[in-house]
DNA sequence: CGATACGTTGATCCATTTCAAGATTGGTGG
DNA sequence: CCACCAATCTTGAAATGGATCAACGTATCG
């Protein structure tokens, strides 16, 4: 169900940064400490208007045209894909990503943007964008590390989907969804919320909803994590993580980019 | 076997395109019709050196800190990480692929990425790209398109690994890589040089090289393709797009990104 | 001509799918 | 407040794809 447009000022809640109120999670993640206050101001100045949702709704269409970017600012995004009558979701998005910034670049998306539960979006012109990237190399290549790391994303999950099993699928992506909101500060230290369904998280790992249902529970009497009605919750997090295989490098979590800004490019470093 | 550098104009091999020895395919593929000829004069500018191998190397590794990217001009190379003993695919790459381009923004990669067989690559150096996107914002979004498009094959392989058996993946492989090096002109009506192994193949779809074995020899006698020696032959490719439910429209093949450039961002289109 | 990488085969075991139901939950109107 | 509905979640049994272990063939090359 869409909520309607909201008009940009309207800040009817609480953020932790009364500066950025939609971009302060994006600004929080991974970027910050790359970007300069007035970097910061710029990204905040692309959003000119924001939306919510209360339900599922398809954001962007696969194959359609799109002139703006979306940031996600409350909630939780799948991208999918829907083929032969299966649905398929090939990513899942948590606050402060944004999310389809690559299609400034390619014009058209080969997948659906999806909202799950309740959220709420910003949308960024692309002529917005454009402005930036004549006017703002640098700024243009931390947006570009942005879509990269997508990329790296993806190739974790290429790479649990050759290695792991059902469960181990799960659980990676549990602490991977886990590692994220901690960046912008959305988990506490037992967990998180998280309204995917049993069926969303099949079609996120590849198996049968049915499939995924047993796996659930057996990650639940194993004490590796229990997912039930909308929250993820984690008694032993390093118990998680070792069933998952998981290793959050590739998320770059703290500072990646920092260290790309540092290097200075007129000047390479050397290896 | 690492076999050394060559001077720039070591031009001892008969190119289809004489101006850009090194980028000719590159420029072939996806982007021609996006750039000007000046702006594919400067994309060759890039390249300052090349290096010939003609077997199996690491060109840069999980990590490492990389000051330059790096074109593949001839043969095949791999996206590839070891965990835990075990080696995964993640990726495939043709002549005419700037393989690790997303090393510019993101300076350590997550994965290795591998000769396979005979190959030759060039290098740009980053403060090369640099220059560009400081000078050239029209270009740089064409860099930035050719970064994105690896995402989208790797959402596709996500979609693949979800959704198919050992059997459709191997096709499915097969059918985009015949695509890739059709557009690039390194195919014909029957099939094309591939020179990875039973082995490679089994770390690209997930499965042991036992069981590719056997797939091999089931598309094999279905008439579905022939992998042997180096060599992929195909009767009936509708065939074998067919058994690999192939799709090659998130190669964005023929004119995509000439759309792009045609739109004119400055006064963007309505969807 | 022996080493080494690559490809092939068979038997057994386990993860996952499929089909077919049934139970729980949250939200709805009466 | 209850009855009901639709979505979500749960369970069981049978069939199958793929992994694993243990060998054995076969190219190719110095």
């Amino acid at each position: 169900m869409r909520m309607g447009h909201e008009p940009r000022e309207g800040g009817n809640r609480l953020m932790s940064d009364q500066r950025h109120p939609l971009t302060g999670q994006f600004l929080k993640s991974r970027m910050r400490d790359a970007m300069t206050p007035r970097q910061q101001d710029a990204v905040e100045g692309l959003f000119q208007e924001s939306e919510r949702f209360s339900d599922s709704h398809t954001i962007l269409r696969r194959g359609q045209l799109a002139n703006r970017s979306t940031m996600l600012v409350e909630g939780f995004m799948v991208r999918s894909i829907e083929e032969r009558g299966k649905r398929h979701v090939v990513g899942i998005h948590v606050p402060g990503d944004f999310v389809d910034l690559h299609a400034y670049a390619l014009k058209r998306l080969d997948h659906d943007m999806v909202t799950v539960g309740s959220t709420r979006v910003a949308y960024a012109e692309h002529e917005a964008i454009e402005r930036v990237v004549r006017d703002d190399p640098d700024l243009t290549r931390i947006l570009w590390f942005a879509t990269l790391l997508d990329g790296a994303i993806q190739r974790e999950w290429i790479m649990k989907m050759e290695q792991l099993p059902a469960d181990g699928r799960l659980a990676h992506l549990i602490a991977e969804i886990w590692t994220r909101l901690e960046m912008v500060g959305l988990s506490d230290q037992h967990g998180f919320g998280f309204p995917l369904t049993q069926a969303d998280l099949a079609d996120a790992c590849g198996t049968t909803a049915i499939h995924m249902n047993r796996i659930v529970r057996k990650l639940r009497t194993a004490n590796i994590c229990d997912i039930r009605r909308g929250r993820v919750s984690v008694d032993d997090r390093a118990r998680l993580e070792e069933a998952a295989s998981f290793n959050g490098d590739y998320l770059f979590g703290h500072g990646a980019l920092a260290e790309v800004a540092d290097l200075d490019l007129a000047r390479p470093a050397r290896a």
